[in-house]
DNA sequence: AATATGAATGAATACTCATTCATTTTGTGG
DNA sequence: CCACAAAATGAATGAGTATTCATTCATATT
C-alpha cells in the first residue's frame, strides 16, 4: 500500500515522514492533534477515530500509545497546562526585575495572541467545562493554579510594601487580576466579533492603576 | 404496576402526584432534571436515559416533550440564561435607584448564593466548554451577555458623568467587572475550598472603591 | 540476505445510547 | 360508565464508538 504516505500528508506533526516515529514523537503529536479536534468539535464530540484521522494515523494508535481515551484527555490537559507554565514561567524571568513590571508582564501575556487564541481558549474551557464532573480535571487545574495564584499574589505583596498601599491586601488584588483574565478569555470565546486586545488590556490596566497609583502611571 | 408511585417519589418535581402533568410541567420537569445531571456528570456523558430516571419518568420521555437530545439541552441553556436574567432584571428594579447602588448590587447578587451555587457553575462553564463547538450555545450566551453588558455600561456611563471621572470609559469598567465575576466563579468551580464570598467580593469592591473613589467609600 | 523487534494498521468485537413505536395507562367529556 | 384522546411506558432498533488483536510493515541487527 502507497497510502501510507498520502495519511502521512494530512499529518499534523509534519516533521518526519518517516512510517515509525518514537514512542514520545507520536505522543505529542497525538496529543496536539487532540488539541485540533477539540478546539473544532468539542470535547464531547471528539472521538478516538477524529484524533487518528487528525494525526493521519489508524484507527487504533491511540490505545496503542495512550492505553485509554481518559488517558489522553488527562495527558492533553496536562499538557496545555504544562504549555501555560512554560509561557508563565518565561514572562516571569524575562521581565524588568521591579514587581510592578513583571506584574504588568504577566497581565499581558494573558491577552497576547499566543495565549489568548480562541483555538487554545476553546480547550481550555471545555476541560474547565468538566471540572465538576472529572475529578482529575480539577486536581490538575487547581494545582497549577495554586502556583500562578502564589506568584502574583507575592508580586502584589512586593508592590503593596513598596508603595504603603493601605487599604488594601494582595490576595484581593491578585484575585481580582487573575478572574479578570479568565473571564476576559470567556467574552473572546461568547463574542468573538465584539472583543479587542487592546479593550481588554485597559480593563486590566485601569483596575493596576486605581489600585497602584504610584507604579502605573 | 404499582411502581408509579415509587417512581414518581425520586422525581425532581415533586409538585403534583397526579402521573400525567401537563405538556409545560413536565417540560419544566426534565430540564430541572437535565441540570441536575449535567451538574453531577457533565455534559458529554448526561445521557438521555440518565435524564429520564433523574426525573423518575421512562426511557422514551425526553423526545416525547423536547424531540431530541439536541432540543432538550438548548432549551435548558435558555432556561438558565432566562433565570439568570430574570434575577438580574428583580436586582436591578429592587437596588435603590442610584446607579453606584444598582451597579454594587448587581455585583453582589453575582455572588450570591443562589447565583454563585457550585451546581450551577458547572452547568454555566457546561455549556461555555461547548461554545465554540456549538453555534447554537454561542447564539444564546452571546445574546443574554450583550443585554448585561449594556446595562452594566449605561450604570457606569451615569457614574462616571456624576462623578466627572475623567481619564477611564464605561466600556472598560463594564468590561473589568463582567470579566471578573465570570472569573470568580470559575475559581469556585476549580478550588472550591479556597474560595471565599466575602473575599470574592472584595475583589470586585477593591476594584469599585479605586475607579469610582467618590461613590463607593 | 536473513532475522528480530516493535510500530502501525484496520477489521472485528462488545457495548452504549438516542430514537422509535406498539402497547398500556390515565384523564375527560358525553 | 364508556369511549376517546392524550400521556407515558419500555422493549427493540440501529447508528456510532472505544477497545482489542491478528496481521503487516519498516527498521535495526546479525
Amino acid at each position: 500500500m502507497a497510502v501510507a504516505a498520502v495519511k502521512n500528508a494530512a499529518g499534523t506533526a509534519g516533521k518526519s515522514s518517516r512510517r515509525t516515529a518514537t514512542r514520545e514523537e507520536r505522543r505529542q503529536q497525538l496529543i496536539a492533534a487532540t488539541i485540533k479536534c477539540i478546539a473544532k468539535k468539542g470535547i464531547g464530540s471528539t472521538t478516538l477515530g477524529d484524533v487518528a484521522q487528525e494525526a493521519g494515523l489508524s484507527q487504533g494508535i491511540v490505545n496503542l500509545h495512550f492505553a485509554s481515551k481518559e488517558n489522553l484527555f488527562n495527558e492533553t490537559l496536562q499538557f496545555i497546562a504544562e504549555d501555560y507554565k512554560s509561557q508563565f514561567d518565561t514572562t516571569l524571568a524575562k521581565a524588568a526585575p521591579e514587581a510592578s513590571a513583571k506584574l504588568l508582564a504577566l497581565m499581558e501575556m494573558d491577552l497576547k495572541p499566543s495565549v489568548c487564541d480562541r483555538q487554545k481558549l476553546a480547550v481550555w474551557f471545555a476541560f474547565w467545562g468538566e471540572v465538576k464532573s472529572v475529578p482529575t480535571y480539577q486536581k490538575i487545574c487547581e494545582a497549577y493554579d495554586r502556583g500562578y495564584d502564589d506568584a502574583i499574589n507575592e508580586l502584589c505583596q512586593t508592590i503593596i510594601e513598596q508603595g504603603k498601599y493601605g487599604n488594601i491586601t494582595a490576595q484581593t488584588v491578585t484575585d481580582a487580576l487573575s478572574s479578570m483574565t479568565d473571564g476576559l478569555w470567556l467574552s473572546y470565546l461568547v463574542s468573538p466579533r465584539g472583543f479587542d486586545r487592546d479593550v481588554a488590556m485597559d480593563a486590566v490596566y485601569s483596575y493596576l492603576r486605581a489600585v497602584f497609583p504610584d507604579h502605573y502611571e
